[in-house]
RNA sequence: GCCGCGUUCGUCUAGGGGUCUAGGACGCCGGCCUUUCACGCCGGUAACACGGGUUCAAAUCCCGUACGCGGUACCA
C-alpha cells in the first residue's frame, strides 16, 4: 500500500525517554508495527530526546529492550542505523535551527524575550480579569516582549547581546485548521483556541511540535499514528506543515487505555489496581510477549471475526486502521491472564519447558530434559504462566514436606495407612511400572479390599504431591518413577498413621 | 472554565436504518465429563446513557443534555 501521494509506507514509534517504557507505548509501537508490516511498509524507531529534565539515562535501553522482547522489530532506529540517522532527535539541533530559521524568515515565527515570570504574571492577569484562558496568542502577544512588539533594532541588540529568548509560532488568527484522521474522521480546530507555540526553547532545543513536524517530513513518514493526548496538538503541526509548504501524513489518533479506577493509566492509577505499567514489569512477571502483544492489540482493535488468539504474523495479516475504534478502553488483567493460559497452550511441550527454564533453574530444580518434556505435557493445560511449572508442582521435583490440611481432612481415613502400605509393597513387586500397571494394581488392591478406588486413590495423591490439585493420578506416577511413589507412600503413612 | 474526542452486558467488543426477542470473548454462577485440579463441552447472568427529532421503521441518522476522557507548558 502506498499514501495519497503514492509514497510507501513508513511509520514511526517515537517515544521519549522519561522512564520505563509504558504500558500504553507499548500498544502504540504495536499499531505501527502492525500498519508497516501489513502494508510492507517500513517501521523506524525515534527517540525524543529534547526534554533535558525529563530525560533518564536508563530509558533508551528499556524502549530498546522492551521492543525486542516483545518481538517488534524496527527497520531503522538509533541502534540499528538507516538513511534518516541520527535517530535521536538531540542529536538533530542543527536540524531543527535551521527549519526554525526559515519560519522566521517567511514571517511564520517570531523571536520572544519573555521571562518565565512574565508568563506567568500574565496569565494570572488573565485569569483574573475572567477571561476563559490565558494563552500567548494573536491578542495578548501585543502586551509581551517579542519581535512583533519591540523595534527591530531592539531584538536584533537582544539578540547580539545574547538575551535568553524563544521561537514562537506566529499562529494565524480566526481560521479553521480541519484534518481527516484515519479513526475518527473529520476533526476541526479555531485557531482562536491555540496559543502561538513555543518552538525553540531559550535552551536552543526544539519543542516535540517542532522536531516532530521536521522529522516526519524528513523521514518521510507517512502515517503518524499516536495516542489520542495527540489530537489537540495535531492543528498545531497541521499548520506547522503549511508553513513549511509541506504535505501532512495521515493522522490517526488511538484511543486512550485506562485504569479500572478511570483516569489514564498513570503509575499511580494503575498500580492501586494492581496493574502493571511498564512493559518490564510484565516481562519480569512472566508473561509470554506473544500473549501481551495479542491483549494489547484487542484494546482499541478487532478483526471484525470471532478469532481473539493471534500470533504476532497472524496480527498482521488481519490488522487495518479502520477497524480500530474511538472510544477509551479499559485494562483488564483477568484478560490479559486468560491470554497468557492461550498462548501456552499452543506451544510445544519442549517451547513451554524452554520459557519456564529461568524459573526452574531459579528455583534449583534440575532433572533430565526427557522427565522435564514429560511434565510440562503434564502440566501446559493446568498453568496460566510459564513460570508456575516451577512453583504450583514441587511434588514433581521433589517429596512432599507438608500435606493439604483440607484434603486429609476428607480423604485420609482410618484405613487409609493399611491401603496405602500394601499398595506400596504390591508396586514393589510388579513386573512392570507404568500409567497402566499402577492403575491395575490399585484397582485390583480396591476390590480385593472390598472399596471404592476412589479410597485409594484420594490418599495416594495426597502422599505423591501432598496435594489435591495435578494432573491424572496414574500419568503422574508414571513420570514420578517407581521408587519415588513407592518411597513417598512409605513416608505418608509413617508421618500421618 | 474553554476546546476537542467519546458513550452497546462489570470489562473488551460485533453491529452502522428493517435479518436485534442485540451476537462473541473475559469474569461470575450452574451442570456435564472426571480419582483431584484444570482443560473441554452445555447452560445461565448481564448492555444499546438520557431527552427530543427524522423515518413506515433507529442500537444504527440529526440535535440537545448528562457523564467520561484528553488537551489547555520554554513536557512529551
Amino acid at each position: 500500500m502506498v499514501d495519497s501521494s503514492g509514497a510507501p509506507v513508513r511509520v514511526r514509534f517515537a517515544p521519549s525517554p522519561t522512564g520505563l517504557l509504558h504500558i500504553g507505548g507499548l500498544r502504540t509501537a504495536l499499531y505501527n508495527y502492525l500498519f508497516a508490516r501489513k502494508h510492507g511498509g517500513r517501521f523506524l524507531l525515534r527517540i525524543e530526546d529534547t526534554d533535558r529534565e525529563r530525560y533518564v539515562e536508563e530509558a533508551e535501553a528499556d524502549i530498546v529492550a522492551s521492543l525486542r522482547w516483545a518481538g517488534l522489530a524496527y527497520d531503522e532506529g538509533p541502534d540499528v542505523g538507516g538513511p534518516d540517522a541520527p535517530y535521536y532527535q538531540s542529536q538533530r539541533s542543527e536540524i531543527y535551527r535551521h527549519y526554525a530559521q526559515q519560519l522566521l524568515e517567511a514571517g511564520h515565527a517570531y523571536y520572544a524575550f519573555d521571562t518565565p515570570e512574565a508568563l506567568e504574571a500574565m496569565r494570572e492577569r488573565l485569569q483574573q480579569s475572567g477571561h476563559a484562558s490565558a494563552r500567548y496568542d494573536a491578542v495578548t502577544r501585543q502586551q509581551m516582549q517579542n519581535a512583533l512588539t519591540l523595534p527591530a533594532d531592539e531584538v536584533r541588540r537582544r539578540l547580539e547581546a545574547g538575551a535568553e529568548h524563544v521561537v514562537r509560532l506566529k499562529v494565524p488568527r480566526g481560521r479553521m485548521v480541519r484534518f481527516q484522521d484515519l479513526i475518527r474522521g473529520w476533526v476541526a480546530f479555531d485557531t482562536a483556541e491555540l496559543d502561538d507555540q513555543v518552538l525553540l526553547k531559550s535552551d536552543g532545543l526544539p519543542t516535540y511540535h517542532l522536531a516532530n513536524v521536521v522529522d516526519d517530513h524528513l523521514m518521510q513518514v507517512t502515517h503518524v499514528i499516536r495516542g489520542e493526548e495527540w489530537l489537540p496538538s495535531t492543528p498545531k503541526h497541521v499548520l506547522l506543515y503549511e508553513c513549511f509548504g509541506w504535505t501532512a501524513p495521515a493522522m490517526a489518533h488511538l484511543p486512550l487505555i485506562h485504569s479500572p479506577s478511570g483516569g489514564k493509566l498513570s503509575k499511580r492509577n494503575a498500580e492501586e489496581m494492581g496493574i502493571p505499567v511498564s512493559v518490564r514489569q510484565y516481562r519480569e512477571e512472566g508473561y509470554e510477549p506473544e500473549a501481551l502483544l495479542n491483549f494489547l492489540a484487542f484494546l482499541g482493535w478487532n478483526p471484525g471475526t470471532e478469532q481473539e488468539v493471534f500470533t504476532l504474523d497472524a496480527l498482521v495479516e488481519a490488522f487495518s486502521l479502520d477497524r480500530v475504534g474511538s472510544s477509551g478502553v479499559q485494562f483488564n488483567l483477568d484478560k490479559l491472564r486468560w491470554y497468557n493460559q492461550q498462548h501456552l497452550r499452543a506451544l510445544s511441550p519442549g517451547d513451554l519447558l524452554a520459557r519456564a527454564a529461568p524459573h526452574l533453574r531459579a528455583r534449583g530444580f534440575d532433572a533430565d530434559a526427557a522427565y522435564l518434556r514429560r511434565v510440562a505435557a503434564l502440566m501446559q493445560d493446568r498453568i496460566a504462566f510459564a513460570s508456575d511449572l516451577a512453583t504450583s508442582c514441587d511434588f514433581f521435583f521433589e517429596d512432599p514436606t507438608a500435606y493439604d490440611a483440607q484434603g486429609l481432612k476428607k480423604r485420609w481415613k482410618d484405613d487409609s495407612a493399611a491401603l496405602l502400605t500394601a499398595y506400596a509393597d504390591r508396586l514393589e513387586q510388579a513386573d512392570a511400572f507404568d500409567e497402566a500397571s499402577a492403575e491395575a494394581v490399585l484397582r485390583t488392591l480396591a476390590e480385593e479390599k472390598g472399596v471404592g478406588a476412589g479410597r485409594i486413590i484420594h490418599p495416594t495423591r495426597l502422599a505423591l504431591s501432598g496435594m489435591t490439585f495435578g494432573p491424572g493420578l496414574f500419568e503422574m506416577m508414571a513420570v514420578l518413577g517407581r521408587a519415588t511413589c513407592v518411597r513417598r507412600l512409605r513416608r505418608a503413612v509413617e508421618v500421618l498413621v
